[in-house]
DNA sequence: TTTTATATGTGTTCCCCGTCACACGTTACT
DNA sequence: AGTAACGTGTGACGGGGAACACATATAAAA
């Protein structure tokens, strides 16, 4: 099984280039699967390949030196990752496991790296990448610095929500995924996608998982959210915003 | 007083750049002063300019909706900042400001971001900037993610000896700034140069300044490290590492 | 110099959250 | 279905650091 020029064409970073390239591309690329809770990569590794995720849902990780999780992150159909190493040569600074069962291509970096450098259009899409990392890294910072563990998961939430997670999605199926956006001038309800679980919440805002379960059961009980399968509900998603910021808290 | 071809040149990101293409920038370049505590960016602003400092020191915060600072950072002279703007269009992510009286470039981000992208050499160095940003911020999770003080500031600490703070200041004199590595097997002796403030520590390892102050009593007292004058020698480094990694504590 | 601001040192009090322990519910595996 | 494995809910306890209140030292400004 070959990876075609038209899979290539079809993810966001490569669908400028011409077809040339692609079809040198598609010669060097290579599909890898990855079953559920396997390693796609491992921190420190030395980065060979940058990847695409094709299908599935991959969740990165890092941990502090004595073990310790800290910083979840998922990645969604579509969206290339492994960058960071390619592009500076350093060790993957991420493990990054597969929670379903994965399907990503591979492309070799000496190939790729000169491309991302010598299209503008490549080079702009990268460099979009890294700049919006490096705006949730900021974003993340600031929840890390609040106080209160209420504060901290509602902000956490409220990044969640913040970040467009179909954007990436919706360019690999040829159906146009509509956002059910309720377009009334308030936002009214929100919809958090595959719910990530408390204990990785608790990561995430660096707290414990029992701190976080106490604070969901409050906001539950304030019918702030609601879950929804793997879904969670954002039903007041101003008020979520307000406490995230301090302007409220969850006793009144 | 204009921004002569030469001055461009000396700065790393610009000197791969063709005398042309120079001469072209020192006509839209200027020259900005500011006095020591004078915002140089604000949080929020919409960016014009790419920045380059020439000369001087700047310090960057950001912080949270309630006020509190957190995640601060220092900008040394020959360092270019506010790219993060210029390419992804977003307003600046956090402020700056001068801690010296100190001079900056700037250059339009409408000239300077396509030259950015279609020329490779520039690409490579801000792609590297913003990965090496990326990294740092990482390792500032990782920080943030320990559980004890004293383990978070000898974190900070180590972080902050990784970073060769004259790396970029080196390319600007014409006089090679050695650098006085004890270069036995065993790192003996290093330097922290321009020493931040308990308080800024403090804010970076999110911790009360207070705590930090008894953490570096500790730190003293143990002969890990010593003040000179606005500098820290840090006359223990491994030792410093292993407690940032909970292989010892202090105690012993 | 004196004055003022800024940085650092130290004790005490209190409450918050991490940790431990265990029950219960829910989802996968075969 | 049956049984792990995992996610969630909830209590009790204890330590640790944030907050407050000053003292003192050091640097900047006058």
């Amino acid at each position: 099984m070959t990876v075609t020029v038209d899979i290539l064409q079809r993810l966001p970073l490569l669908s400028a280039l011409p077809r040339v390239t692609l079809s040198e591309l598609s010669k060097v690329s290579d599909f890898k699967n990855f079953n559920k809770r396997e390693v796609v990569i491992n921190k420190g590794a030395e980065p060979q390949h940058l990847l695409f995720l094709l299908d599935g849902r991959l969740q990165g990780v890092d941990f502090t030196m004595d073990g310790k999780e800290v910083g979840v992150f998922f990645t969604q159909p579509g969206e290339f990752f492994g960058e960071l190493g390619v592009m500076d040569h350093g060790p993957h600074p991420e493990t990054i496991i597969a929670i379903v069962k994965s399907t990503v291509i591979t492309i070799p970096r000496h190939t790729i790296r000169p491309l991302l450098l010598a299209m503008p259009a490549l080079a702009e899409m990268l460099t979009m990448r890294l700049a919006s990392k490096l705006r949730q890294a900021s974003a993340q910072r600031r929840i890390l610095g609040l106080t209160s563990p209420t504060q901290k998961v509602c902000a956490q939430l409220w990044a969640m929500l913040e970040q467009d997670p179909l954007s990436a999605a919706s360019a690999l199926n040829t159906s146009s995924t509509q956002r059910p956006t309720t377009q009334e001038g308030q936002k009214r309800e929100e919809r958090i996608v595959q719910m990530p679980t408390q204990q990785e919440i608790a990561i995430m805002v660096n707290a414990s998982r029992e701190t976080v379960t106490r604070v969901f059961q409050q906001l539950l009980l304030k019918g702030l959210v609601q879950r929804d399968g793997v879904d969670l509900l954002i039903l007041k998603p101003l008020l979520l915003r307000d406490i995230s910021e301090g302007q409220t808290t969850l006793e009144s």
